[in-house]
DNA sequence: ATGTCGTGGACGCCACGA
């Protein structure tokens, strides 16, 4: 199974290009973030001449969630019991069983300064977001099948677990981000019982997004803050992961690249 | 690094978010 999430920043805006990757490199699943779109705007039918379903959760401009499969999907769940808002609970996590594997599509918010609302805002999203995946992780969520789950959490993250993981940490004095308050928090996650699946770096860089301003990308100044969490049976399946730079390039990019795992997973129960 | 995007109101620019 080819697995893949993208952070698309607007699927209206970006929809040529969208498709085009759709057709390339034909994941079997692909979890987007950032689609900026009520499901009433979401080009459903586009992708599903593709041969895509679509999970959705938007509710207009801001965020915006969705998770696209020619695998089946199945018990989407959108949002999460004891999800924290600002004030009101934003579309930033759909759920849904694809080929026996519980995907999450998660879109962490933005914690924009040190000094910011926002910051804590991400924190207590985060610790909510560790405590509804707790029970599935103990594979004790309604409907789970015996054994260790099949589970992948994807997404933008909004956080560089290290400092390998940013062009340079010297810059990010006084940045979110990179602060152990954020880095504990995604420690916590993955004590759970999940591993970010590292991709393959290309050109030596390990990043993912890139600002659009003062020449980012064509400097190499990047992050790597979209990650790809897997439950162990899933980690043991990895047979190659890597980051899709050539998506960042040319007229009209999202500003992050898809990430994208290859797996290989006995169909049988999971 | 603060140089660009995307959205949408009430526009032919601005505010906001990233």
């Amino acid at each position: 199974m080819r697995l893949a999430t993208w952070n698309v920043n607007s699927v209206q805006a970006r929809l040529p290009r969208l498709l085009g990757w759709l057709d390339e490199v034909r994941p079997d699943v692909l979890c987007l973030q950032e689609t900026k779109v009520a499901d009433s705007g979401f080009p459903s039918a586009e992708v599903g001449e593709l041969g895509y379903q679509a999970a959705l959760y938007g509710t207009g401009r801001w965020n915006g969630v969705a998770i696209l499969s020619r695998a089946g999907l199945d018990d989407v769940h959108r949002g999460f019991d004891g999800e924290p808002g600002f004030p009101d609970p934003e579309a930033r996590a759909i759920s849904a069983t694809c080929a026996g594997c519980r995907v999450w599509s998660v879109y962490v918010p933005n914690g924009r300064a040190l000094d910011s609302p926002h910051l804590d805002y991400k924190l207590a999203w985060l610790a909510a977001l560790r405590e509804a995946l707790r029970p599935e992780l103990a594979g004790r969520a309604p409907g789970a099948a015996a054994g260790q789950p099949r589970l992948v959490v994807c997404g933008d993250f909004n956080i560089a677990l290290t400092d390998a993981d940013v062009w340079d940490p010297a810059a990010f004095g006084g940045s979110t981000h990179v602060t152990p308050a954020e880095r504990a928090e995604l420690a916590e996650l993955l004590a759970l019982g999940l591993t970010d699946v590292p991709p393959r770096a290309l050109k030596g860089q390990p990043f993912t997004y890139w600002d659009y301003r003062a020449g980012m990308f064509h400097k190499g100044m990047g992050m790597r803050i979209d990650l790809v969490l897997a439950s162990a049976p899933v980690t043991a399946a990895v047979k190659d992961a890597y980051i899709d730079r050539e998506a960042r390039k040319g007229k009209g990019p999202s500003d992050h690249a898809p990430v994208v795992v290859d797996l290989e997973m006995d169909p049988a129960a999971g």
